[in-house]
DNA sequence: GTTATTTACTTTGTATCTCAAAGTGCTTTT
DNA sequence: AAAAGCACTTTGAGATACAAAGTAAATAAC
């Protein structure tokens, strides 16, 4: 039988990092005002998510300066982009399923 | 600006759920053991993604009989088509913003 | 015809996760 | 030099996901 959810990442499953990620696949480096922004959510939700994309080794973290403050951007990896595009595209599988 | 997530319902965020919901977009009712199978999981988790469904009124469960064995089977509701139907048109948009 | 097994779930308990609020260590403004 | 702002980080509580154990009825075995 066909799983429709097999391949699904469950790191993705959340809305916050579905949105952090799309914002990374099509911008080579964010920081994390934008993120927040982009998303209306609070510094400690989106901090939270950030870190587990790190974790698992989805996104990278660079902590540079602008002059004299400091300025944090996050970009998506190798291994990153490869999941999340495999992701997106069960999704769409399933989603082309339902129509 | 534009915010990626905004039409995201909460309550489809689980691979699980989503498997349900689209399983149940394409059948007009289900049972139990069909989705254990398709899904693969254990009694339990599928139990307790149907009741957080079914009180949401996103789907309904029927109870009944085929001949003197019990037979539940669940059905997407009026509402849970609409409600499913915006979550994979917000994830559609992400998607092609990505592509 | 009583005991064992299967079926179709439900209940329980824990581990993990999500999130907002509070905290930290700068830098900049007053 | 004190106060305020910035860019996160830490903390803690509530919610969620999950597997394992439980239950109740039906069917099978002895």
């Amino acid at each position: 039988m066909y799983n429709p959810i097999d391949n699904l990442n469950k790191l993705f499953d959340s809305r916050v990092r579905l949105g952090i990620m799309s914002a990374l696949l099509v911008n080579d480096e964010i920081n994390f005002n934008y993120l927040k922004e982009l998303l209306d959510i609070t510094d400690g939700n989106l901090a939270s998510h950030l870190k587990a994309l790190e974790e698992n080794k989805i996104i990278k973290v660079e902590k540079g300066f602008i002059g004299r403050k400091t300025n944090t951007t996050y970009s998506i990896t190798k291994t990153g982009e490869r999941e999340f595009k495999q992701h997106i595209n069960a999704l769409e599988k399933m989603i082309k399923a339902t129509k």
